[in-house]
RNA sequence: GGUGGGGUGGCGGAGUGGUUGAACGCGCCGGUCUUGAAAACCGGUAGGCCCCUCCAGGGCCUCGCGGGUUCGAAUCCCGCCCCCACCGCCA
């Protein structure tokens, strides 16, 4: 959620936020909304006012005349009441006014709210313009020695990689078949060491964001409330995006989600609650299993593990003081940890500046992390893909967009007392399978092996490789 | 699924029609005392919205949510939501 005091003094700021992402909000109604709410709001007020002035004045008047009426006979009885009558005719009078007030601004609010809460945070200035992901920039890319994105793999690893779907497929790693059978489209079932693989991925990256960088572990509901999906920012927008758990169907009290990300846990975790700023910043990390109906991705990636309904990820979030440089070091911080995950592994990737056209409507600034995929990518020569950058990762940066909605603040030494709302950021730690698509890839061998890459081996019963 | 209990300030917990926005305790802040700290004692301490350029100041709302009764509601009535306990079933 947005400031409407800063929409006030600013509008033009988010209309052009807005514009710069590509996401619509009527703004004009907005102010106009909130300008007749504010309105009907400081009218009723001080009819309330006056009705409270008036309710001391008649009250103890009232008081006495009731008392004197219990005595009273025939005529004196009759002019009693009368004037009891007219006391009390004075604020039932501002009484219906103000009800008629309190109607129109029930006619006002919904809609007040409802756009409210659509509109974006404006992307920050350094955030570069365009209208998608074609726009984005790249910010730089790493690679382990003797490889190198640029040149074709089979030039320089001297044969042709497989795609991880006949990789896994080979070593009895996946199922795809039992798993639309079981599920639909988008399914799969891990099977043998793609299941341990797997696991060990979110085990490594668990123990590695929470033993490194002192991250708390924690669990969390991935079956929420809808107001935890509003005030992390995911509703209304991403609606189509989440699985319903429609209870309401049953005669339960609401529909619960399934989550698309840990981070709806993790910031839900601490909603309406004002935090001391001693225990600032938060760092949490959860693994959670995610469920994304991919409305509109109707036949895009739709082969191997790459875009599926669900999988499991390390998240990362912070929650810190609501300090712009601040924020922007954690952001920094957040994306460094992933580049250290993803060195170890030996994975190339690159880090991609999102431009406004790519961002959603709660960050004010997101940077990508895209591994090398060999099996993406169009057709080479040779007629195999020439391997292309796949998204593995996403670090967004989002002030006080989330917090605001989840009505998640904290006070301390430098708030002077008040209470002020927290920024947030998060980022993947590491999302599996999708994640296994760039590590059996690249760690393919000649002779159709996978190299497990050495962190992993730990948690893989000291396997060094698979096949 | 059955039965019962309950939702009050940062937290715990009183309060069943009238200066109660709310006792008391904890926590927190300030002060006294102390070489310093602790303890003790004294004082302060809810959140939000609106008006106001700022300051100062003023007004309104909020005791789960919405409606109702009443001159007046945390307190009474109706509806809804949520939480908890026990029993049954069960991973």
């Amino acid at each position: 959620m947005i400031d409407l005091k800063a929409l006030r003094e600013d509008p033009d700021r988010f209309r052009e936020g807005a514009r710069l992402k590509g996401i619509p909000a009527d703004i004009d109604r907005l102010l106009a909304l909130d300008e007749r709410r504010r309105s009907l709001l400081a009218e009723q007020e001080s009819l309330r006012a006056e009705q409270k002035k008036i309710e001391k004045e008649i009250g103890p008047a009232l008081g006495r005349l009731m008392g004197r009426l219990k005595g009273a006979q025939g005529e004196e009885r009759a002019a009693l009441q009368t004037e009891a009558e007219g006391l009390r005719a004075k604020p039932a009078a501002l009484k219906e006014k103000i009800q008629a007030l309190d109607a129109a601004l029930a006619q006002v609010e919904p809609e007040l709210e409802a756009l409210a809460l659509e509109v974006p945070l404006p992307p920050d200035p350094d955030v570069p313009v365009g209208e998608s992901a074609a726009q984005n920039v790249e910010i730089r890319r790493w690679s382990p020695e003797g490889f190198d994105p640029a040149e074709p793999f089979e030039a320089q690893r001297g044969f042709a990689p497989l795609a991880h779907t006949e990789l896994m497929r080979a070593h009895a790693m996946v199922d795809f078949e039992r798993g639309v059978k079981l599920a639909g489209s988008r399914s799969y079932a891990l099977t043998g060491d793609g299941m341990r693989l797997h696991q060990a991925v979110l085990r490594y990256a668990l123990d590695f964001i929470t033993d490194r960088h002192g991250f708390s572990p924690t669990g969390v509901p991935v079956l929420v409330r809808e107001e935890a999906m509003v005030g992390t920012g995911f509703f209304p927008a991403g609606r189509d995006q989440a699985y319903r758990v429609a209870e309401t169907d049953r005669g339960g009290g609401q529909d619960l989600w399934l989550t698309g990300t840990g981070e709806v846990g993790l910031m839900g975790l601490h909603q309406d609650e004002i935090l001391d700023e001693a225990d600032l910043p938060m760092r949490l990390a959860t693994v959670s299993t995610c469920f994304r109906r991919e409305a509109g991705a109707a036949g895009k990636d739709t082969a191997g593990l790459y875009r599926i309904h669900q999988f499991d990820k390390v998240e990362q979030v912070v929650i810190c003081r609501a300090d712009e440089a601040e924020s922007r070091r954690w952001h920094r911080a957040m994306i460094g940890i992933v580049e250290e995950l993803l060195r170890s592994l030996d994975l190339p990737h690159r880090l991609v500046q999102c431009c406004t056209g790519d961002l959603g409507p709660k960050n004010a600034d997101m940077v990508d992390v895209e591994c090398w995929m060999p099996s993406r990518g169009e057709a080479g020569p040779s007629g195999a893909p020439r391997g292309d950058w796949g998204e593995t990762h996403s670090a967004s940066r989002l002030y006080d967009f989330q917090c605001r909605r989840l009505n998640m603040r904290y006070r301390g030494e430098s708030t002077g007392g008040k209470t002020v709302f927290c920024h947030s950021l998060n980022n993947t730690v590491a999302a599996s399978p999708r994640l296994l698509i760039p590590i059996v890839e690249m760690h393919q061998t000649k002779d159709g092996a996978i190299l497990v890459p050495e962190p992993l081996r730990p948690y893989m019963g000291g396997r060094e490789r698979i096949g």
